[in-house]
DNA sequence: GAGTTTGAAACT
DNA sequence: CAGTTTCAAACTC
């Protein structure tokens, strides 16, 4: 399973973000079994910005003997990571093929006992990008100065019983890890491939006083497997858990805590046994106004043999930036272990994106469900994206093992009133997935899938706009467990519905209410891709239950929200301005023609002509969005994105080609995104740069109109309730001394005769030609005149009151 | 609101 | 791939 983080993005290398590359990489050639454990490629460390600790110790593990071992009692205190804002981490358990946890800045890679490679068995701080030891199970946090050098470049010593790991932090402070005596030994075991027992590893990264602290504690030593043919390495559980502790501030100490717990199944004594790696996954994210501790729960159950370590079984996982409270926990586990619902809090709100795939040796699935046993079979996968600073896209699939009955469920507030939820028939895991805010922070969940028969399928939904959003567009994986991000504005839920086989397209590419078709021998596998107004709409509520009565399988639930950018504009722009409706009248709102269709949206509300952008048209829908995706692969992916590395600015991925409109009006798809044309651009005539004098003062124009009319619209909304305020206010009309109150001259007749003033103003200055800002002002000084008459004549009757009184 | 302009999408 | 047509949004009156 991956964790990506959005802003990882842009700097993770290829092999990271690639999954078919991954997937090579992860299968190495059948003829080098021994390299490969020995000498697994070498891990791209994703540099993060992380703080460095001062001080890290690594102590052993109890027992080498320890075989499975969930670690459930790391609490804050004992083992703890602090992450800076911003701070991006990348963690992967590698397998037999090479190291698969990294992290950004400040890394720490702690190599298992009997990693092949001798002299860095333990840990590894080390710049970006640094190799890595081809150890396998590793878990590298990578520390990564702002500019990827020397400042946070860390170098790792082994010195007999002592791993040193010198470097500076941030603020020049040294780091240094201790490696207690016990931890020598494994690594040059490792290299020798003699004596391969389990060597349980604990790690414990401590600093102290007030500052970052970095906790990673191992606990027993998954290399082992590698090539070790040991009998009593049934299972291996290797948990690492870090807790983010950042300064206590007056709202409230924030706490991110990353748990990652890898199991690993080693069955097959003989080198030909296969790995089918099951991959489990919860995310769960959950924010609220105070930024509460985020929790993301990741089971991860791998079973494996010596050689089937090396020749694929990897996870990689990448926790982005966490700039709040965060709570991260993956768990792998065996897949008889028994799985339970995590409340995961996750603040989205704080740009916080988290791309979850899935990897396996397989191409599908259903290959390795094929391939495996039910219990090992790669289960369907469910996975969030969490829409972070500029993610444009926040995706959730649930891929279903059976076909699915699709259901109507009515959504409050939901512009779509349905959600097509799947029953599946099978034994598959149905997963209830809850969300808390006031989860247990160091919560450690089972990985292994439910079976939940029938059961209804709720689905927890906590919906928290984020803040930004990165654009996240992984490349085509060929899984068809996937985790979806790409940059579009639009929440999208992809839930399993009615199999359609003859469309099985790029999954990162679909728009909403795609159904993607079974994969072969996936067991009618199916997805539905489900626009996410029906999520965004219920973000009125902090969760959103589907619930199906039959319930549909997946090993585990996740749901999370996150408003994304469409086409560039914020999340609150497209919050706040609804998309307009089509009006379309011969494309049947089935091509790109139709504003909906293009953004994978059903039409809703709209004016278009025979539209068959619905769910009574499923079908037709289908068969167009997969000719939109035959003529153009990315024909659903938003046309804003970032621009080259190193550009910060958004740019239109296509360019425009306007000829005549100067690409100063919105018939220019750049101008429209508010952003400059590009070199991509082929327009004529262009007048859309930077220092185009026509398009500063378009946009000094544009401004200024906007501020108008929002000091317009404020002005009346203001006005109207003052009036409405007073005209139907219920209090006593007479005072407590007896006379009238003010408001109640405000009568009926009053406020006719007021508005008949009013209007006579605005005929007065339009006879006059006067322009609008002059009819405003005379408008709103004949009320001023209007106000002060009523005032002026409730006083003159409170006083004869009072005389006459 | 009707008609025109415009450029992307679709088509050839 | 280029030219043409279709289409719907943007724009003008």
């Amino acid at each position: 399973m991956d964790v990506v983080s959005p802003d990882l993005n842009s700097i993770l290398p290829d092999e990271i973000m690639d999954t078919e590359a991954m997937a090579m990489e992860e299968d190495p050639p059948a003829e080098t079994p021994a390299q490969s454990s020995h000498s697994a490629p070498e891990p791209a460390q994703v540099p993060m910005e992380t703080e460095v600790p001062e001080i890290v110790s690594l102590c052993p593990a109890t027992t080498p003997m320890q075989k499975t071992e969930a670690l459930t009692t790391l609490t804050a205190t004992d083992s703890t990571l602090c992450v800076s804002t911003g701070t991006q981490l990348v963690v992967t358990s590698s397998s037999s093929t090479g190291p698969k946890m990294a992290t950004g800045p400040s890394a720490v890679t702690t190599t298992q006992p009997n990693s092949p490679v001798v002299g860095q068995s333990i840990a590894k701080l080390s710049s970006p990008f640094t190799p890595t030891s081809p150890a396998n199970h590793q878990l590298i946090i990578n520390k990564v100065a702002a500019d990827g050098k020397s400042p946070g470049t860390t170098l790792l010593k082994q010195e007999g019983q002592k791993l040193l790991v010198t470097g500076l932090s941030k603020m020049g402070q040294p780091i240094v890890l201790a490696l207690p005596n016990t931890w020598s030994k494994p690594a040059t075991s490792q290299g020798t491939g003699v004596d391969m027992k389990p060597q349980p590893t604990q790690f414990k990264v401590v600093s102290a006083g007030t500052k970052p602290v970095i906790g990673v504690q191992a606990v027993s030593s998954a290399s082992q497997l590698l090539g070790s043919s040991s009998p009593l390495q049934a299972q291996q559980l290797k948990t690492v858990q870090i807790t983010k502790k950042t300064p206590v501030s007056t709202a409230g100490p924030m706490i991110t805590k990353l748990i990652i717990t890898k199991a690993l199944n080693n069955k097959g004594l003989t080198s030909q046994a296969t790995v089918t790696p099951m991959v489990t996954g919860r995310v769960l994210t959950q924010s609220t106004p105070v930024t509460p501790p985020r929790t993301i729960t990741i089971g991860e159950t791998i079973s494996t043999t010596p050689q089937s370590l090396s020749s694929s079984s990897s996870s990689k996982m990448a926790i982005s930036p966490l700039k709040s409270p965060n709570k991260v926990t993956v768990a792998a586990q065996p897949p008889n272990s028994p799985q339970k619902p995590v409340a995961v809090p996750l603040n989205v709100a704080l740009g916080q994106q988290i791309l979850t795939m899935q990897q396996t040796p397989c191409t599908s699935p259903a290959k390795a469900g094929s391939s495996q046993s039910t219990a090992q079979t790669v289960k369907p996968v469910q996975a969030v994206t969490v829409g972070g600073v500029n993610t444009p896209q926040f995706k959730t699939i649930i891929p279903l093992a059976t076909p699915p009955n699709v259901q109507q469920i009515q959504v409050p507030g939901s512009r779509f009133h349905y959600v097509r939820l799947v029953t599946a028939t099978t034994g598959n895991a149905v997963q209830t997935v809850n969300t808390s805010t006031t989860s247990n922070p160091t919560t450690i969940q089972p990985a292994k899938p439910m079976v939940m028969n029938t059961a209804a399928v709720r689905m927890s939904v906590p919906i928290v706009p984020a803040q930004t959003v990165k654009q996240v567009v992984p490349k085509p994986m060929t899984s068809a467990a996937q985790v979806m991000s790409s940059s579009q504005t639009q929440q999208r839920l992809i839930m399993p519905a009615a199999p359609l086989p003859q469309i099985q397209p790029n999954l990162t590419n679909l728009p909403p209410g795609t159904v993607l078709a079974p994969a072969p021998g996936s067991g009618n596998m199916g997805y539905a891709v489900l626009p996410a107004q029906y999520v965004t709409q219920l973000q009125q509520s902090t969760f959103v239950t589907l619930a199906s009565s039959s319930g549909f399988s997946t090993p585990s639930s996740i749901q999370s929200q996150a408003r994304l950018p469409l086409n560039g504009l914020s999340p609150s722009e497209t919050t706040s301005r609804p998309r307009k409706p089509c009006n379309c009248t011969k494309s049947q709102c089935l091509k790109l023609y139709c504003d909906c269709f293009a953004n994978g949206e059903f039409c809703n509300n709209c004016n278009c002509v025979n539209c068959f952008n619905n769910l009574d048209h499923e079908g037709d829908r289908l068969k167009a969005i997969k000719a939109c995706l035959d003529r153009n692969p990315v024909a659903f992916k938003p046309k804003i994105g970032k621009g080259k590395e190193g550009e910060s600015e958004r740019r239109h991925s296509k360019g425009c080609n306007c000829k005549k409109s100067g690409c100063l009006k919105n018939y220019c798809e750049c101008y429209e995104a508010k952003i400059m044309c590009s070199s991509i651009c082929k327009c004529v005539g262009c007048k859309n740069f930077e220092e185009s004098p026509e398009r500063k003062t378009l946009m000094h124009l544009a401004d200024a109109a906007e501020v108008r009319v929002q000091q317009q619209t404020a002005a009346k909304t203001k006005l109207s309730s003052q009036i409405s305020d007073l005209l139907t206010r219920t209090a006593p009309a007479i005072s407590s001394s007896g006379g009238k109150l003010p408001y109640t001259f405000v009568t009926k007749e009053v406020a006719e005769a007021t508005c008949d003033c009013l209007l006579e103003q605005a005929r007065k200055a339009e006879r006059c030609n006067q322009p609008q800002a002059m009819a405003e002002r005379l408008i709103l000084e004949e009320f001023g005149h209007c106000l002060r008459r009523i005032i002026s004549s409730a006083a003159k009757a409170k006083t004869d009151c009072s005389i006459n009184c």
